[in-house]
DNA sequence: TTGTGTGCAAAAGCTTTGCATGTTG
DNA sequence: CAACATGCAAAGCTTTTGCACACAA
């Protein structure tokens, strides 16, 4: 079972690399260690995260990169849509890995801060609509919502 | 015709000062003659500006102001729901005045970053069956398309 | 008068850049 | 071997903070 998920998760590795290659090639750049290690660290890896955390998690295994490096890379990743970038909050941009995992968006707590995902069908047709109204081709959104869990159980910070 | 629409402009300046006024005596604030003067100079203008324009806007003028004043208000603004606060790229906040206009969303061109506005319906409707499925009290959202603009015009940066 | 708000400048926090070195193609 | 990428640290930019003074209440 754990196993059946790990090689799912080495898969779909394997198939972001495969992109990253191509966008790499595309674009004239070369294909660094540090670029791959990056791009497989953030895909080992669940849920949102900002640079610092990748760069001190990255530090922490010893791996040898450096801060600029790590930004340079997240660009690219998010050039060829394997990463997604964020501002839920004002400051420190947010990322998570986009390829193989199902679109959505996100739901802000407003005490706590925490960060849960959903999907709403709705989206695409706002999306459609608005292309073809405001003669403009969409190529990604992003939509939060903002609000206070009704729970007791909530945090609250 | 500019007459009736100045009128119009001030109504809601008027308005917006007493809902400024009752918000700072609930949280036992002080009515500071920067406070007003900065609301003011926000609803004259139209459109959507950064802490930084605000502040030498209001230097141009020669109003004695500070970076610090400038930011403490603009969060006193938002937190009455007198200003929206955006991150439509990822530094620097922009705000828009949010009273006596209507709720809209935001269509930002990838090539030159020119934001638009429009209104959906149906954002209405995700809020109200998101809230009510993840058990939350949406208080607000915020949604930003994303795309390139067809017509032949766009500065293309 | 009493303490909050302000101006100014320095500090803080995230991100980018310059330079010398290392490595890819 | 030529150009691009990296590591490191310094610089850049937006936003926040500390301090002394000003001024609402």
């Amino acid at each position: 079972m754990t196993e059946k998920i790990m090689n799912q998760k080495e898969k779909i590795i394997e198939e972001a690399k495969t992109i990253f290659t191509a966008h790499i090639e595309k674009h004239a750049l070369r294909k660094t260690p540090e670029r791959f290690t990056i791009l497989e660290e953030i895909y080992q890896t669940d849920g949102h995260f900002d640079a610092e955390e990748l760069y001190v998690h990255m530090k922490n295994q010893n791996y040898r990169v450096s801060r600029a490096t790590v930004y340079n890379t997240l660009e690219l990743l998010v050039n060829c849509d394997l990463v997604t970038k964020h501002a839920f909050g004002k400051n420190m941009a947010q990322y998570e890995k986009s390829y193989g995992y199902k679109q959505h968006d996100h739901l802000i707590c407003l005490d706590c801060g925490k960060v849960l995902e959903f999907c709403d069908p709705r989206i695409q047709q706002i999306k459609s609509t608005m292309g073809d109204i405001m003669e403009f081709e969409i190529k990604h959104h992003s939509l939060n919502l903002y609000g206070q869990c009704k729970k007791k159980d909530c945090s609250n910070k």
